[in-house]
DNA sequence: TCTCTCACTTC
DNA sequence: TGAAGTGAGAG
C-alpha cells in the first residue's frame, strides 16, 4: 500500500485547498489521502511546507482552529435540521387543500338508487356513468399525480333476486388489483383544476389475464371507486408521497357479465349516447325493433297472415321496413315481443313509442334532479346522526320509507347489516364511520430502473392503537409499482388482504400487497420478485398464512385476499375522538368539504374528527408513507 | 352466468 | 372513414 504522504508522488490525482470551500471538513474528507502532494514530512515528523502553498489553513495550528470551527458549525447546522421540520414531502403536503367534486355525481345518484351495475366484459369496458372529477384547493405549481383505484366494498357474493339484490354468499377470491394513473399525471395543479378530470379510459374486465392494464373485477361482486389526489412530480415517488383518498359512496357499484335490472339497463341506453340506439326514439334498433314487434303482433292477432308481411303493414316507417328486412328477424322477432309481453315494464314502453315521445333523456335529467335534491336534502342534514344512519345503511339507500314504492327497488345488501361479524370487523360500507384508521406505517419501496419495487424497512415494527404490529404483512395500500402497458395506460398493482387475527385485535384493517406490472401480465411479490399471476395468489397465501383465518368456500386453493377499505375499529360505535391514526379517513358532504387532517408524523398526529361528524357523502382519508 | 356476434352509435 | 363503445340476443 502507497505511503499516503510520500513526496513528490503525483499519481494520487493531487488536491491542493486553495479556496475556502476546499478547507472544509467535507471536502477533506471527500479526498482521500494524499490531497497534500506538496507536503513533505520532516525528520521530526512534522510537516514541511513549501512557502509559496503556505496557507493558514496549512498551519498545524491554524488548521486545527479551522478544522474545530468547521467542524462546530457543520454539528450546529445539523442539530438545527434536527430541530426545524425538513424541507421534505411533509411539510410540502400541508401547503395543500385538495377538495375534490364528483361532477358526475347525479348520475352516480340515479343508477345508485336501483343498485348501479357496471358491466365487465373479457375485452373490457368502461364504467358508465362515467367518473368524472373537479378538484380546488391544490398548489397551482405543484405536480400531482391523480389515480383511481376500485376495491371491494364488502365480502360477498351478490345475486340478482326477485327484482333486488342480495348476498347469495361470500366473496370470491379478488382479482390482483391495479391502479390506474390517469394519463395526464403529473400535471400541475392549475392544470389539474383548469378542467374536469375524466377517468373514461379506465376499463373494466374479468380476464384475470388481461394484458392491458384493465381494472379486473369479479363478477357479481359489489365494488368501490376511490379517488386519489397524490401531490408528487415523478410517478416514481409515488410510493413515498402522501395520497389523499376520496370515496363517494354514490359510486359503489356491483359488476356484471350481464346486466340484471332493467331499470339500470334502461338507464344506460337512456343516459349513454353510445347506447343510444337503443332508446325508444324511433331512429335506433330498439325503436324498429318494437315497431316489427307491435306489428307483427298486430297483424298477427288481426289477419293471422305469415309474418313475412307483417312490417308492410306497419304505419309506414320506411326505416323500420328495412330494419326488418335486412335483418330477416321477422320470426324471432314475434317470438321475442311476445314473450316479453309479460313483462309489464317493456309493454309500457312499448306503448309509449306509439305516442309522441318526449325526450327521454330530458326526462330523466329532471328526474334526477327532483331525486337528487331530495336526496341531498335528506342525507346532507346536520344531524350527525343522519350521517350515520347513512353509513350504517349504506348511504341513501334507506333514505325513502318502507311505504314507499321506491324503497323495494333500492340496492340493499340484506344480510349485510344482520352480520354479526361484518358489523364487528368492520365489512362493508354498512360499518362506515366518521374517523378511520389505517395502518400508520407504510411499507416503503425502492423502484429500482427495472420498475420493480423493493419494501425497505419491511420487519419494521409500527405502533397502532396501542399494539405493535408488523408492517410485514400491514400495509395500508399498494401504490408502489408501476407500469405501463402497450397502449399507453398505467397502472399499479394493489391488492389488499385483510389479516384478519391482527385485525381483530387492533381494530385495523392490514393489506397485504400484490403488484402487478399489468402490460406484461406480472406480479411483483411485496418483496420484489416477479411472479406470473397465480404465483401472486401463492404469494399472498403464503404471506398470510399466519395471519388469515378468513375461511375460503368457493375457492379453496385461493383463498379470500378481500380488501376492507371501509373497517373502523370499534364495532359501529363512532368515536367522539379519534385518536390520531396517521392515515385517516372522513366521511365528507359532497359539498367539497375537506375535513381531512395532514400529520407530519404518521404515528402520532392527533386528529380531530368532530367537524366531520356533519359532513357526510365522499369518504376522504389521507395515507402518507414516510421517508 | 358467461361469451360472442351483431347492428348501431359516437368521435 | 374507421376505430371504438353500446346493449340485445343467441348459444
Amino acid at each position: 500500500m502507497r505511503d499516503p504522504l510520500v513526496p513528490g508522488d503525483m499519481a494520487f490525482q493531487p488536491f491542493l485547498p486553495n479556496t475556502a470551500s476546499d478547507f472544509t471538513l467535507d471536502a477533506m474528507l471527500a479526498r482521500q489521502p494524499p490531497f497534500f502532494p506538496a507536503i513533505a514530512l520532516t525528520s521530526h515528523g512534522s510537516l514541511h511546507l513549501p512557502v509559496a502553498q503556505r496557507h493558514p489553513m496549512l498551519d498545524p495550528v491554524n488548521a486545527e482552529t479551522i478544522l474545530r470551527k468547521a467542524s462546530l458549525e457543520q454539528h450546529n447546522a445539523t442539530q438545527s435540521a434536527k430541530l426545524s421540520p425538513p424541507k421534505t414531502l411533509e411539510t410540502e403536503a400541508t401547503e395543500d387543500d385538495p377538495k375534490v367534486h364528483l361532477e358526475t355525481r347525479h348520475l352516480w345518484t340515479q343508477f345508485h338508487k336501483f343498485g348501479t351495475e357496471m358491466v365487465i366484459t373479457k375485452s373490457g369496458r368502461r364504467m358508465f356513468p362515467p367518473f368524472k372529477a373537479r378538484c380546488t384547493g391544490l398548489n397551482q405549481r405543484a405536480k400531482y399525480i391523480l389515480l383511481m383505484d376500485i376495491v371491494a366494498a364488502d365480502d360477498f357474493r351478490y345475486k340478482f333476486h326477485n327484482s333486488r339484490w342480495m348476498v347469495s354468499g361470500k366473496a370470491d377470491p379478488e382479482m390482483p388489483k391495479r391502479m390506474y394513473i390517469h394519463p395526464d399525471s403529473p400535471a400541475s395543479g392549475e392544470q389539474w383544476m383548469s378542467k374536469v378530470v375524466n377517468f373514461h379510459k379506465l376499463k373494466l374486465t374479468n380476464n384475470i389475464s388481461d394484458k392491458h392494464g384493465f381494472t379486473i373485477l369479479n363478477s357479481m361482486h359489489k365494488y368501490q371507486p376511490r379517488f386519489h389526489v397524490v401531490r408528487a412530480n415523478d410517478i416514481l415517488k409515488l410510493p413515498y408521497s402522501t395520497f389523499r383518498t376520496y370515496v363517494f359512496s354514490e359510486t359503489e357499484f356491483i359488476a356484471v357479465t350481464a346486466y340484471q335490472n332493467d331499470k339500470i339497463t334502461q338507464m344506460k341506453i337512456d343516459n349513454n349516447p353510445f347506447a343510444k340506439g337503443f332508446r325508444d326514439t324511433g331512429n335506433g334498433r330498439r325503436e324498429k325493433k318494437k315497431q316489427l314487434g307491435i306489428n307483427i303482433q298486430k297483424f298477427s292477432e288481426t289477419s293471422g297472415d305469415s309474418l313475412d308481411e307483417a312490417p308492410l303493414k306497419s304505419a309506414g316507417n320506411a326505416k323500420s321496413i328495412e330494419g326488418c328486412q335486412s335483418d330477416n328477424e321477422s320470426g324471432q322477432e314475434s317470438k321475442h315481443w311476445n314473450n316479453v309481453g309479460q313483462d309489464s315494464r317493456k309493454i309500457s314502453t312499448t306503448t309509449e313509442e306509439l305516442k309522441p315521445e318526449p325526450n327521454v333523456t330530458t326526462f330523466h335529467d329532471k328526474a334526477d334532479r327532483a331525486s337528487t335534491d331530495s336526496l341531498r336534502t335528506e342525507t346532507d342534514s346536520e344531524d350527525p346522526k343522519q350521517d350515520h344512519i347513512n353509513a350504517i345503511t349504506g348511504g341513501m339507500t334507506r333514505c325513502f320509507g318502507a311505504e314507499d314504492p321506491r324503497a323495494t327497488e333500492h340496492f340493499q345488501p340484506l344480510t349485510v347489516e344482520t352480520d354479526q361479524s361484518a358489523r364487528i370487523t368492520g365489512l362493508g360500507r354498512n360499518t362506515f364511520s366518521h374517523c378511520y384508521s389505517y395502518p400508520p406505517d407504510w411499507t416503503r419501496y425502492i423502484l429500482n430502473p427495472l420498475g420493480v419495487a423493493h419494501r425497505l424497512l419491511h420487519n419494521a415494527q409500527v405502533n397502532m392503537q396501542g399494539e405493535t404490529v408488523s408492517s410485514v404483512a400491514a400495509t395500508a395500500m399498494g401504490h408502489m409499482l408501476m407500469a405501463v402497458s402497450s397502449d399507453g395506460v398505467c397502472t399499479m398493482g394493489t391488492a389488499g388482504i385483510p389479516v384478519s387475527s391482527v385485525q381483530r385485535t387492533s381494530g385495523l384493517p392490514l393489506n397485504f400487497q400484490q403488484h402487478a406490472m399489468a402490460s406484461q401480465g406480472l406480479t411483483v411479490s411485496p418483496f420484489g420478485a416477479i411472479f406470473p399471476y397465480p404465483y401472486s395468489y401463492l404469494a399472498a397465501t403464503a404471506a398470510l398464512s399466519t395471519t388469515a383465518s378468513t375461511p375460503v368456500h368457493r375457492r379453496p386453493v385461493r383463498p379470500p385476499t378481500r380488501f376492507r377499505p371501509y373497517s373502523i375499529p370499534n364495532s359501529v360505535g363512532l368515536p367522539d375522538n379519534c385518536s390520531t391514526p396517521p392515515t385517516s379517513i372522513h366521511l365528507m358532504t359532497d359539498r367539497d368539504v375537506n375535513c381531512h387532517t395532514i400529520a407530519n408524523s404518521p404515528i402520532a398526529a392527533p386528529l380531530d374528527c368532530s367537524h366531520a361528524m356533519n359532513h357526510y357523502k365522499p369518504l376522504y382519508f389521507t395515507t402518507k408513507a414516510r421517508v
